[in-house]
DNA sequence: CTTAGGG
DNA sequence: CCCTAAG
């Protein structure tokens, strides 16, 4: 009946402790916005061009970081005899979703401004140019949509989105069958200095099988279109670090909404790490803007929470972890019955997932725009700088002088556990330093990872499948609908595996590792793109800060302490703070010469064990009285 | 999304 | 720090 007084006594240095209610999350929301200027417009496409440009840059200043990449080139050479004569076949399928396109967006869902023309390729996949529409074609019959789309949704379950409408492709590079498959090039509006890719898959003959990644810049294309403003390019800049401030990962999606819906809009930002969300905001922003001076309405999508980005990052690469691994898988013949020579590894690699990709497309548009976009999607993705990695075992053998007998690749062990990766030759590098050197922009340092661990990369882990989501699953994995956008793309020996069709959700950004794992391994928790968070120990101020916060606001407030002493503190979540806070607690409570790391003043300690003694004790009261309450309401 | 806890 | 179940 009577407000309980909140007086602490516990002696916070004289304080009293102001309870401040704790206001509705509508209104505490309501503060989380507007941290930071939200009037910033970025061109989706600028920000397309941006990436291609850094990756390109790495790629041109990167040599290979493993043997196998000579810049541009990455190949897989099996050296074992064996590998049958088969051709190689390239499958990209793309799962699509209704888009609008920024420049075209009225209402009517223009069709995708992507421009794709053939590219110069390089004399081996020279006939790629004649099977033109061939090596993109869409595969619309009944029979594969169904499968396709229960795919779809089964992938869609695992982001945990879904929506309706979208439609699905599936490209089915025809050049497999002259043992090469060419990406033509795109060209998007804005879109400067792509790459062209040109991925040429031959299998040489028995003695090897090779997979050909080969990439030329088409100077043609190198022509840009008209620039957005400056505007963009500043806000690009500046926001660049808050959003890339901890993970600069390639990026490379193209993207425009046909819904605005909420759903859409949650779709989006499940659908993409934290930190890339707040650039999509921006990009939406802008789309907004340009329609809503069109008279096109549109709906609130201001939303920002800060404290959350880090948080729902993790959450959001976990959740593509769990796709990705869905797709890469080989399948291998382990027919022990015509292999007499029992040192003869053999295998097929069954498909390979292209993570990063992220395609978007209007409903209404053709399937010719489908098809550029596509290629898009792939020359951004691929456009050179990868290499390949080998898993054993999920682990990835890094020490290329092995044999595959001692890395465990032979035909008598588990062929399952072999997997291969396909990743950017990129350089390691501290998050936090390059986002101080490149400013804008810069995706690709991320996937670094620590350069411990020198043969075997614990990193990567198993290979996870998820037995609920397998590749060739086809059941329909009911109820959600949404699907992000999926592009795969397969690389099979010949005799096409009857469900070489599986599709692949990948979840947008984070195109570091494409990845090739074995089919029937079973899935594991540990999945490649998981990167743990660089350790930030928390610096004495930083310890003072949060006891004075969890003095005033109590332990449990997490979200509050956040707001009050970590705003700025983008590295730290309140899920931090309250760890920080246990441990803190914990570490009061032990005797000096058991804590570690930095010593934190004992009066600091004091306080918490105080704080928290006295807030523990205010929980207790107030579970108390709940209890009392909730018995009374029962008599 | 937040909390709370275990790992 | 990560991962998750609950709310």
């Amino acid at each position: 009946m009577v407000l309980k007084k909140r007086i602490y006594d516990g002696g916070f240095h004289g304080l009293l402790a102001p309870v401040i209610p704790k206001a509705p999350r509508s209104l505490r929301r309501r503060n989380l916005r507007n941290k930071s200027s939200e009037d910033d417009e970025i061109c989706a496409f600028e920000l397309l061009a941006d990436v291609a440009d850094k990756l390109l840059q790495e790629q041109e200043s990167e040599s290979s970081t493993s043997s196998t990449g000579s810049k541009g080139k990455g190949q897989i050479s099996i050296p074992e005899e064996g590998v049958k004569n088969e051709l190689l076949e390239v499958k990209v399928k793309v799962k699509v979703k209704p888009v609008v396109s920024e420049h075209h967006d009225q209402a009517s869902g223009a069709e995708n401004e992507l421009v794709a023309q053939p590219t110069n390729l390089d004399p081996a996949s020279k006939e790629l140019n004649d099977s033109g529409s061939d090596h993109a074609s869409i595969v619309t019959n009944a029979d594969f949509q169904k499968k396709i789309n229960a795919n779809l949704i089964n992938e869609a379950g695992n982001l945990g989105n879904v929506d309706f409408g979208d439609s699905i492709a599936e490209i089915h590079p025809k050049a497999i069958e002259k043992q090469c498959v060419g990406l033509t090039s795109v060209k998007t509006y804005g879109l400067k200095d792509h790459l062209e890719p040109c991925v040429n898959t031959r299998v040489p003959n028995k003695s090897s099988s090779s997979v050909d990644l080969s990439f030329c810049k088409d100077p043609f294309h190198s022509a840009c279109f008209p620039r957005r403003t400056e505007n963009v390019n500043r806000n690009i800049r500046d926001d660049d670090e808050k959003y890339f401030r901890y993970n600069n990962r390639s990026i490379a999606r193209l993207r425009a909404f046909s819904s605005r819906s909420r759903a859409g809009y949650k779709r989006m930002r499940k659908m993409m790490p934290s930190r890339y969300w707040k650039v999509a905001q921006k990009l939406k922003d802008y789309e907004l803007s340009n329609r809503s001076s069109g008279g096109v309405k549109c709906f609130s999508h201001k939303r920002k929470n800060i404290y959350m980005r880090e948080r729902f990052q993790a959450d959001v690469v976990y959740k593509r972890r769990k796709l990705f691994h869905q797709s890469l898988r080989n399948s291998y013949n382990k027919n022990a019955s015509s292999e007499s020579a029992s040192n003869l590894v053999k295998f097929s690699i069954k498909s390979f997932k292209v993570p990063g990709l992220y395609v978007e497309v209007p409903e209404t548009a053709t399937v010719g725009s489908l098809k550029r976009s596509v290629m898009e999607a792939v020359t951004a993705i691929l456009h050179g700088n990868l290499h390949v990695g080998v898993l054993v075992q999920g682990k990835k053998v890094r020490d290329d002088n092995r044999t595959l007998q001692q890395s465990g690749i032979s035909q008598n062990c588990n062929l399952e556990a072999l997997g291969f990766t396909l990743e950017p030759s990129l350089p390691e590098a501290s998050p936090f330093l390059v986002q101080q050197e490149i400013p804008s922009f810069n995706m690709q340092q991320q996937l670094s990872r620590s350069p411990s661990s020198p043969d075997i990369d614990e990193g990567f882990s198993n290979s996870s499948r998820d037995p609920a989501f397998p590749v060739t699953t086809m059941e329909n994995h009911g109820g959600k609908n949404e699907v992000g956008t999926t592009f795969t793309a397969e690389v099979t020996t010949k005799e096409p595996v009857e469900d070489s069709k599986a599709l692949v959700l990948v979840p947008a950004l984070d195109a570091e590792v494409l990845s090739v794992v074995p089919l029937n391994e079973q899935p594991t928790k540990r999945y490649e793109f998981s990167q743990r968070r660089t350790r930030r120990p928390f610096s004495v101020s930083e310890v003072e800060a949060l006891v004075e916060a969890v003095e005033t606001l109590g332990a449990g407030r997490w979200r509050d302490v956040k707001m009050r002493a970590f705003d700025d503190a983008y590295h730290r979540t309140y899920v931090d703070l309250k760890d920080k806070w246990k441990t803190l607690v914990h570490t009061a409570s032990i005797a000096p010469q058991q804590r570690r790391g930095e010593p934190v003043p004992q009066d600091l300690l004091d306080r918490v064990l105080a704080a928290h003694a006295y807030w523990s004790q205010h929980q207790a009261k107030q579970q108390a009285k709940k209890h009392q309450k909730t018995s009374e309401a029962q008599m």
